[in-house]
DNA sequence: GTTCTTGTTGCTCAACGGTCTCCCACGTCC
DNA sequence: GGACGTGGGAGACCGTTGAGCAACAAGAAC
């Protein structure tokens, strides 16, 4: 079935053939002259031993490895990194390209960075995709500037690496703009307080969004907390406890949105009946299984792990230039998933 | 900071000596001498020079590349993928090794899996971790016999390949362990529908387990349903509508369990207070999300990729001899994670 | 004093498995 | 009988490793 130890000069010799002339077939060499039998020859000979080509080797003589090193944190805490690796092996192999992966973690000291970027030099792979677990600005190991390079989900402080990010704000519109569209107008935020930058971002596009449908979006209520289940359910119980109560809410992920529903469910509101949710994230273990299904917005990491590894290769083949690409992040739609969480308000 | 193009032989005449001796310096060759005065300055001019070996000219001379493939299941669908993938890397590069991920699909034709492991044995990896993303039987692709390989959360139908999997029926019993302690003796179960390993063994444990108390296991109520939440909630409406209705319910996995939960609060039940529940997975964006917390048992992702990952390497080193170990599959503990869905039952 | 040993220290050279740039041999055609 | 077309081979090279050898100095034997 396989190759295993037989090598182009096995091939050679049982074609009676030069090793030449073996990797002038096998690769398909435009320019070499062979004949059509010896082709047929040499291509059944390598089909029958079981004839794989060395990539080691391969790659050793024409510097290139095919494969792109991957650099990603905490893949196992989110299933964002998955996304992210998903997209980024099928835009690979679609290419010809493997993937090689190490795992970082979020806290981890420069150094350590450094030493994941070296382990990736070493074995020469073609470019490496540098991904974070969320949205933020990162200050990239020194040594990733050795070869062709993209950032996924994160920008440079130095803004001199290709990076591809989500439209933080373009989510929220649309997520505001679904509550919008069913016709709620008291609407409330429930945000993260981390400050990074999609906090800032959805928060203004929650605002803009609002104001740009002739409602005061300076004013909108707006409650802040740590963004997991048990901030969303005090931010929600804050947030429906003020006067002219938000008929609908947009939460800062579907985990805050799973602590909306818990306090809404403690106030006897039901969803989507008496309170509308909107989330992000799209954490389908959560969106999809909540009762009723989370409308929420998803953030595109298999998009973002897909784009990436196209433009990195693009790079590495000579058809595209990562120096201008960096002027400024790609910024990739974060889509609404629709589901069962929106209605019309109450009356 | 880095290699980039200079190689052994750029060291050896700037430090004015062979590459023979560079490398014998750089890799602490044990039967090469050399003087100090040698040594130090082959290291230093290394050092400064930002020398990084070439491994693919190591690895093809050496017929080493301290590569190992990891061929998984839909990485991105569970975050099971993560877990097993971030023990394997952690695993790896404790000893030095690389991980080489491949996804496949869960319904991958046999062409293409054969294709995947091709592609790694292309690359000349030292030896193969074939996850796949629940406990099951598979057929090995044929080609994975060229290089050592272990698999990871399946047995091969053959029984010829050495596999890690989790002990389902300790895990049920440890659950059902749980229920017994807090003095509970009418004991549910919502199974999954799938014939699954993981059905039948978990059943076995919860009757086992029960039978073993003094209670009757063969009779202890069993509902099954497709192991999502609905399905979950489907069938704890129905094991709760059974007259002598349990007071402990033990989950396929979180899921279901998640759809107890709901169950539950519609026929008005509070957890842990008249019903305790206990999940299988530990599928934390669940278990810890829901409120109150659900009490499950883990399933060994991390510890099934790093135990092995480290007996493939032991047996790529020589260390361990995968073909005794392949006679039964290793099984590896499913612990209880205690949270708050378990209490005393009603009076 | 010359030739042998014996130790030191480091170098030579052939792999590893490919790719690729010349170069050659042999017709054939005017 | 030179130019050209056709089919294919030789051999350097990619960056390392490692077995074996070479050079040299110091002490021993004659």
């Amino acid at each position: 079935m396989s190759n295993k130890n037989v090598g182009i000069k096995d091939v050679a010799f049982a074609a009676g053939v030069s090793v030449t002339t073996v990797s002038h077939v096998l690769n398909d060499v435009s320019y070499a002259r062979i004949s059509p039998e010896t082709r047929d020859k040499v291509k059944s000979v390598a089909e029958q031993l079981g004839y794989g080509p060395n990539r080691l080797a391969q790659a050793l003589r024409t510097q290139r490895t095919g494969m792109l090193g991957l650099v990603s944190e905490d893949i196992a805490t989110t299933p964002h990194a998955g996304r992210i690796i998903l997209g980024a092996d099928e835009a690979a192999r679609a290419r010809g390209y493997n993937l090689m992966i190490i795992n970082t973690s979020g806290n981890a000291s420069p150094e350590s960075r450094e030493a994941d970027v070296e382990a990736l030099l070493e074995r020469r792979v073609d470019g490496i995709l540098y991904a974070t677990m969320y949205h933020r600005h990162i200050q990239v190991p020194s040594n990733l500037g050795g070869v062709p390079a993209v950032l996924v989900d994160a920008v440079s402080t130095g803004g001199s690496v290709t990076a591809v990010v989500p439209d933080e704000e373009g989510g929220a519109r649309a997520a505001v703009g679904c509550l919008l569209a069913a016709g709620h107008t008291r609407i409330g935020f429930l945000n993260n307080t981390d400050d990074v930058p999609a906090t800032r971002d959805r928060l203004r596009g929650f605002r803009a969004t609002l104001t740009e449908a002739g409602l005061d979006g300076g004013a909108a209520p707006v409650e802040s907390e740590p963004s997991e289940v048990q901030g969303g359910y005090e931010a929600a119980r804050r947030i429906l406890a003020r006067p002219g109560r938000p008929t609908g809410l947009f939460c800062y992920n579907d985990r805050m949105a799973m602590g909306a529903y818990r306090a809404a469910a403690e106030l006897g509101l039901s969803i989507p009946g008496d309170l509308s949710v909107v989330g992000f994230d799209d954490q389908e273990l959560i969106a999809a299984n909540l009762h009723p299904g989370l409308t929420t917005v998803a953030l595109p990491h298999y998009e973002m792990g897909a784009w990436a590894t196209q433009n990195l290769i693009d790079a590495i083949e000579g058809k595209a230039d990562l120096g201008l690409m960096a002027l400024r992040p790609t910024v990739l739609d974060c889509p609404v998933v629709v589901r069962d969480s929106v209605a019309a308000p109450p009356l």
